[in-house]
DNA sequence: CCGTAAATGTCGTCG
DNA sequence: CGACGACGTTTACGG
């Protein structure tokens, strides 16, 4: 990883064009030839960059001033041109073992299909990732008198999620050997407009308690 | 700005919960409290980050060995428990000037408000951003028999842009002055699934040729 | 490798 | 401040 604090203009042509006017900005070039180009404010996006796989031309003379032309195989192109070098450092950092993350609704389906009890009384899993034409239903189950219920998992549960049960539902319910299907959108946190949304369709609405339902979760049949 | 290479482990707790094992990574603190964790690799997104605005409390001993506390108004918390500095040094960048951009899909409905003939011959366009209570339709025309027909046009055709397109049909099918209203969903590419919901919903798909758009464009009419 | 859905999405605009 | 749509979305996952 090499680190440079320079002067510098930024532009870019691929997918779309843009400049940046001369200031000072971060420089960061990964091992695997990416690079960042990073202001002093702003959240973690770059004001440009380039994706790996990338390779890096330098032409600049001994005090670093020149252009950096970076490519990808798309024809993509970042070209940095480096008025003035602040700072330039390099570092070698290994590999990295990675993120380990806990709490995403993979987690949520996983949970809310050991436990489909929280749905209902007597409630049958029938499969997760019930397939349809236009994708898979996150749980289906079949209720206590046997009727099929398709639930869609969000970690929040806002409208567009509430639009993409209606589409699976108004698919399901065409299949003589479910129909009728209720529908289930379940979540951790339901925003008021999706709630309404919800309700305005026939869909019953499930907030659910990730701690508690961890807590409940039997150790020995863990997925993660 | 400040960088800092280190060996260190990061937990965040917050809208999940993640752990990063001990690695030698380089963190970045910007000047509005913002704080990037990344590694050697991947594209532009840390590993993990805080958004700003965010607090950093630090306590390390001389040799930089110690924990980092970053917290956000929300509660959010990224913990860095940093074992060995490689590196540390700090940098004023001042303000950035910003990116300006120079964006395609505002391209595309131009071309095609110039080029309605594309959609069908004697078609007229009607007008651009034809407004409806929920939003402007992109384009509004009438075919050769003088009906109406709604255009949305995307560069890259996905469910949600037919969903968007649904909506407005729904809208300007109950004026009289309208109705009955054709929709057309026009993209670069339509994914599968588009295409199918769009059939099912009676909307009728088209795919723009960005290059023979622009090379049919007259240069003395252009509004880029 | 392609296609689809999730994301600690982020980022702008508009009400 | 919240909702909505675009994004050079990026990233993970499954066929």
């Amino acid at each position: 990883m090499r680190l440079v604090v320079a002067r510098c203009s930024v532009d870019y042509a691929g997918r779309l064009t843009s400049h940046l006017p001369s200031a000072v900005r971060l420089l960061l070039v990964k091992a695997d030839g990416s690079v960042l180009v990073h202001a002093d404010g702003g959240s973690y996006k770059p004001l440009n960059w380039m994706a790996p796989p990338a390779t890096l031309r330098i032409d600049a003379d001994e005090a670093g001033a020149g252009t950096w032309t970076v490519t990808n195989k798309a024809g993509e192109q970042l070209l940095i041109t480096v008025e003035e070098v602040l700072h330039d450092a390099s570092y070698e950092l290994g590999v990295d073992p990675g993120l380990v993350k806990d709490g995403v609704e993979a987690h949520l389906q996983a949970l809310l299909a050991e436990q489909v009890h929280r749905l209902g009384e007597g409630w049958r899993l029938v499969r997760r990732e019930y397939p349809t034409a236009i994708g898979p239903v996150d749980l289906m189950c079949r209720d206590a008198d046997g009727l099929a219920v398709a639930v869609e998992i969000k970690r929040r549960g806002e409208i567009d999620g509430v639009e993409q049960l209606t589409r699976y539902l108004e698919l399901l319910g065409r299949d003589p050997l479910l129909a009728p299907v209720r529908g289930i959108f379940a979540a951790q946190e339901i925003k008021p407009q999706a709630r309404v949304l919800a309700q305005d369709r026939g869909i019953e609405c499930v907030v659910l308690d990730y701690d508690a339902m961890r807590g409940l979760d039997d150790p020995t049949a863990r997925l993660f």
